[in-house]
DNA sequence: CGTCTCGTTGAGAGTTTTCAATGTAAGTGG
DNA sequence: CCACTTACATTGAAAACTCTCAACGAGACG
């Protein structure tokens, strides 16, 4: 269960087997089937996420009822309303399973222990933030430049075998199109081969 | 001019007199005009930037010539194009000085030093990438959720002054829109009122 | 077999952009 | 101080893009 997570950890930082057992003292094993919520919106974000096996959505929900995906979380990725974990206030995402999944929780008073016993866990969240930063700002960039069909190219190209796992109405809130115009675009598509 | 720095820092981190001096030590202070570039597409971002004084913005241009503005940074701020400094890829945005303004730089390596000598920076810039990363999700959201009319009053409630330091032009082009479309809102509101 | 989920298609509606023209305020050099 | 230029905002009309709604189809699953 935590291979995955040292897997990421030491990536990015060096760990010694001390820390490993350290830090895995601090996590919480939760399995979870598919559609199952981690989250509901409004609730209290008490848990930073690490996915260890399957594929977790994080989604908002309109006035109008419609869902929003902000992130489609695999193994190796982290999940959260962070700003509900961090500022301890009420959720506006909601998170559930794609797919049947198991994930790794750190609550937040674990999460601030493990960042002063474990330092080098500081410098491992710098770096996640930071990376964090970067594709958050190409996405928001995307999203105010290109039209539904390069948006959908770019996502393509990223992830080919997104679709393979993730159905394509989820793709498409995720892109902040509708399914119908997806259906569109791959038509077009072929059309001009 | 390390007021404003300092100021920021001890909002989040706690630091002694030693600190501050080393912290300054690292740092490069630059002067802007207004429309002055401080990094031009495809060179390397070599430094990060904290405002002290004035607003700059950073910007993409696509294959159709248009600008699209990423971020504006007040005093306060830090600004860069992050992957380019990260990484050490050419940039893919420009910044540029929307008024007169003053800078401190830091370099990649002396960002890299001063993580090690000051822990304490290691911390801050956690917390700082971590609110920056609450915040860019929530622009995320709001630019796949909502309406232009939608995301300009949420504009204009978050920065109520915007307006009085930034061209309507500047704003729209950091929503995504057009300025005709500010233009239009404005005049809807008018009449419901 | 029936139900549920997911994707496709068409037609019409709505929003926003584009392009072009005009207005207005501010800034500069003579 | 005026004339000229430049930057920025407004308005209209047409075009482009995407959505909405509704119907239909295909596959998965119990």
């Amino acid at each position: 269960m935590f291979d995955k997570l040292f897997q990421k950890l030491e990536e990015k930082i060096q760990l010694s087997e001390k820390d490993k057992k350290r830090i895995a003292s601090f996590f919480e094993i939760k399995k979870l089937r598919k559609k199952e919520l981690l989250l509901q919106e409004a609730d209290y974000c008490k848990n930073l996420a690490f996915v260890a096996t399957g594929v977790l959505k994080s989604y908002s929900v309109d006035d109008k009822g419609q869902k929003h995906i902000s992130l489609l979380a695999w193994e190796g990725w982290w999940v959260s309303d962070f700003k509900s974990f961090i500022c301890e206030e009420k959720a506006i995402l909601s998170i559930d399973a794609i797919e049947d999944s198991e994930v790794l929780l750190l609550s937040r008073s674990n999460y601030e222990k493990l960042l002063i016993e474990v330092p080098a866990m500081e410098r491992y969240f710098r770096i996640l933030y930071q990376n964090s930063l970067i594709t958050k700002d190409r996405r928001l960039i995307s999203s105010n430049t290109y039209t539904a069909e390069e948006k959908y190219l770019q996502l393509i190209k990223m992830y080919p075998f997104i679709s393979q796992r993730i159905p394509q109405n989820l793709i498409a809130s995720y892109l902040g199109i509708t399914t119908e115009t997806i259906s569109r675009i791959k038509k077009n598509l072929h059309k001009d081969n």
